[in-house]
DNA sequence: GCCGATTTGTCCGTATGTATC
DNA sequence: CGATACATACGGACAAATCGG
C-alpha cells in the first residue's frame, strides 16, 4: 500500500523492532550502514527514523546513535496519537470484534446538536448509537455523528461492519486528522443498560470525543466513544521539541 | 530559545495561528511565498509546516495549499502528545498554581515496586507524593518516582516548585520521550482525603502513568497521576500517516 | 586536554511526481 | 492543457556532540 520509500524503510525497521531483532536500549546501525543498506539517500532514511520517533519506538542521540526503547504494549489497549479503527484495534490484540447497531438516523441538526458537535446548524448528518464487543463482552457505546454530504450511501449494514473501511476503499475518502478529548462522565441509565454495568461498581466511565477531518479539510465525523472503565486503557507518547 | 531556522519559523506562524491572522479553514500562503518571506529553503519551511500539521494547527491537501484548521482550546484542560509540566500548563490556562508535598522519601526497590514502576530491582530513587492545586482546588495526586543517580540533589523545596525546571536549568538534563498510559481507577482512601472527593459523588478518578526517558536513554522518571475526573480533560491530535 | 573519526542535526538547491484548478 | 501547489527524493555542505587514542 505504501509506496513511497521512506514508508518502506519505516515499516521494515518497525517491524524488525517489534520482533526483538534488536535489544532492548541497543543502538541501531548508524545513518550510513542503513543508507547503504536501503540504498536510499540520507534524507530519506532520516524520515524514516523521524517517524520511528514520534511512535516512540526509539531514540536518537547526537553523537552517539539511534537506541531502541520499544516496549510493547498490553493486550486490551488503544493507542492514541494514532487514528485507528476498532477493528484494527481488535485485530492488533488478536481479539474477536463484533458491532451492534443500536440506532440509524437521519437527522437535520438544531442549534443545541450543533454547539455539541461541532457542526453548522442545519447540517444534514447520519446519527448512529453503535455497542462494539470484544470477545462478546461490551466495552464502547459510540454516539456517531457522519455529516451526509461527506458519507454518501451509509446504511445500517455498513455501520455493522466497519466505516472506516467503507470511507477508505469504497469512497476513497483519506482520513487525515483527529482532533479528541478525553474525559470522565458519570454513567448515563443508557450506559448502564448496553454496558452491562452496576453503579454501585463503577458509577463513571471514560469518554473520547473526536472531531474528524478528511482530506478536502471538512470535518466529517464527530463520535463521542463511552468506554467500560476497567478495560479503557489509552496509551500515547509524547516528543519534547 | 530556539536557534533553528525551523523552529523559528515554526514558532511565528504558530503564533499567527493563535492569534487569528488567519480564518479557520481559510488557506495560509503557499510555501513559494512563504520561502520568500522567511527567506529559507524549501525544505526547512516544510519542516516547519511539518510541525504544524503534528500540532492539528494546519492540514496540507496536495494541490490545494495550507489549511488553517486551528480551534483554541478550553481551560483547565492538559494537551498530550506533548510534555508539559503542571506549572507550564497552569501559565498557559491563565491559572495560579500550587504544589504541596506530602511526603519525600528515599527508597530502595523491591521486586513488587520495581514491577510497578519498571525500575530495576534495588534501583535507588526519590518517592514523592505531590499534591497539585490550580487556584486553590486540590486537582491531581503525583506518586513520583525519580532514579536518585540521574536526579542528585532533589530537595523537598525544589519538589514544591517546579522539578522539571530544576533539571532543566540547573542539571541541565534533557527530557526526550515520555510513553503515558490513561486509566481510570477507583477511588482510595488517599484520594478521597486529599483531593477532597466524595465516593457518592464520583468513585473513580483519571489515572496517567507515564515513563519518561532523558537524553541519555535512561528512563529517570515512573509517575503515577491521579486527576479529579471532574476537571479531567485531555487532548490529542491524531494523524493519519 | 587535544585531535580526528564517527554519528546525528540542520540547511540548501534541485529534480521529478502528483493533485488541483 | 498549462499553471500552481504540495509530496517525494537526491546529493552535498557544514555544525554539534560523542568517543577513543
Amino acid at each position: 500500500m505504501p509506496k513511497a520509500i521512506y514508508q518502506v524503510i519505516y515499516r521494515d525497521l518497525k517491524e524488525k523492532i517489534e520482533n526483538d531483532e534488536f535489544a532492548y536500549q541497543e543502538l541501531l546501525p548508524s545513518e550510513h550502514q542503513l543508507i547503504q543498506k536501503y540504498k536510499c539517500s540520507r534524507n530519506t532514511l532520516r524520515r524514516a527514523i523521524g517517524c520511528l520517533v514520534t511512535d516512540g519506538y526509539v531514540q536518537t542521540m547526537q553523537g552517539k546513535g539511534v537506541r531502541n526503547i520499544y516496549r510493547p504494549i498490553e493486550q486490551t489497549s488503544f493507542t492514541i496519537g494514532e487514528i485507528e479503527s476498532f477493528r484494527e484495534s481488535a485485530a492488533r490484540n488478536g481479539l474477536t470484534p463484533r458491532t451492534r447497531v443500536l440506532l440509524f438516523a437521519e437527522l437535520t441538526l438544531d442549534e443545541r446538536q450543533a454547539a455539541h458537535t461541532g457542526f453548522p446548524v442545519g447540517a444534514e448528518v447520519y446519527y448512529l448509537q453503535r455497542l462494539h464487543y470484544l470477545d462478546e463482552l461490551p466495552l464502547i457505546l459510540n454516539h456517531n455523528y457522519f455529516l451526509k454530504e461527506a458519507v454518501p450511501g451509509l446504511t445500517k449494514e455498513i455501520a455493522e461492519n466497519s466505516i472506516y473501511d467503507y470511507l477508505e476503499n469504497t469512497l476513497h475518502m483519506t482520513i487525515v486528522n483527529s482532533r479528541r478529548v478525553m474525559t470522565v462522565e458519570k454513567i448515563t441509565e443508557i450506559d448502564e443498560k448496553y454496558l452491562k454495568l452496576n453503579v454501585d461498581d463503577y458509577n463513571c466511565l471514560a469518554v473520547v470525543s473526536s472531531h474528524t477531518y478528511n482530506s478536502d479539510g471538512t470535518m466529517f465525523e464527530y463520535t463521542q466513544s463511552r468506554h467500560r472503565p476497567d478495560y479503557f486503557r489509552f496509551y500515547d507518547n509524547a516528543v519534547r521539541r
